[in-house]
DNA sequence: CTTTCAGCCTGACGGC
DNA sequence: TGCCGTCAGGCTGAAA
């Protein structure tokens, strides 16, 4: 389930094999994603050159030179460099040919993902909140952004509005750290306590996206998990066993349809 | 305005 | 052994 660190890592692991390089051919075998897959897409990106490859939220953005390709890995996805006449696996569902002869690979069981071409800009991108690494984002927006709301605080710091790219896992461990149960009302949180909650989220985050650097130098062929996989999670699909601080029972509620453990111990 | 919830999809897993 | 139900997750758009 890839997550900002996952999306980043695989952002930085394609770069030094796309950028710049000619797109010389994009093959689609299953265009049925999330959206259907642009209608035309590879006429539309043939001949171009790749000048930036970026990141928004959760989304990779291929930037060519008369609009962008927009790729989300959904939950389920992954891009990877492949050696040409690879044998196409299971799930592959598009591929990126580069002038370099690199081949990229889509593969997506689950097909949440994304891929759109806009020549403009994408409304995908258009209302999110700010990024949870950058400066614009810190505890005292979560704070006046929670004022007077009822909404439990784990929901609220996965809104896309409030700050982007925090998922389940890294929702879950920030609260965990924070010493704040996830059901707690978001307007009932004091600023103190959201200063700390905002710099957990970007320690868990970052600390997340260096482990994904592990993944970095096996990019080409690999399937496995990423390196950050590796990272211990405190709470994140421990429900019933012990607290690695109280030893305490974790704790696992519903919220939003999503499964979020907690120590009743240790967060209030 | 805020909040909730169905739906998209497949693989893994548990119970029988 | 296989069948069936449930769960997981990000995101959108409609309903409450």
């Amino acid at each position: 389930m890839p997550e900002l660190p996952e999306v980043e890592t695989t952002r930085r692991g394609i770069k030094p094999w796309v950028h710049q390089q000619k797109i010389v051919r994009l093959i689609i075998r299953q265009g049925s994603l999330r959206w259907p897959v642009t209608e035309g897409l590879p006429e539309l990106v043939r001949g171009q050159i790749v000048v930036g490859v970026m990141r928004r939220a959760k989304y990779l953005i291929l930037k060519l030179e008369h609009g962008s390709m927009l790729v989300h890995l959904g939950m389920s996805g992954s891009l990877r460099v492949a050696k040409p006449d690879t044998p196409w696996r299971k799930h592959d569902h598009i591929e990126l040919q580069l002038g370099n002869g690199a081949t990229l690979r889509y593969h997506d069981p689950r097909r949440f993902g994304a891929w759109l071409w806009s020549s403009g800009e994408h409304d995908q991108l258009a209302h999110l909140g700010p990024e949870p690494l950058s400066s614009d984002f810190d505890g005292e927006r979560l704070w006046q952004m929670g004022k007077g709301r009822k909404m439990a605080v784990k929901p609220f710091i996965m809104d896309n509005k409030i700050v982007v790219g925090v998922g389940n896992i890294y929702a879950s461990e920030a609260l965990f750290r924070s010493g704040i149960r996830p059901n707690r009302a978001a307007g009932r949180i004091s600023k103190k306590r959201y200063l700390v909650l905002g710099e957990h989220i970007k320690d868990v985050l970052a600390a997340a996206i260096e482990q994904g650097g592990t993944t970095l130098r096996d990019f080409v062929n690999s399937s496995g998990e990423p390196g950050y996989f590796q990272q211990t999670l405190a709470v994140y699909g421990r429900g019933g066993e012990d607290c690695i601080d109280c030893g305490g029972v974790l704790k696992d509620i519903r919220l939003g349809q999503r499964s979020s453990v907690f120590c009743p111990n240790c967060q209030r």
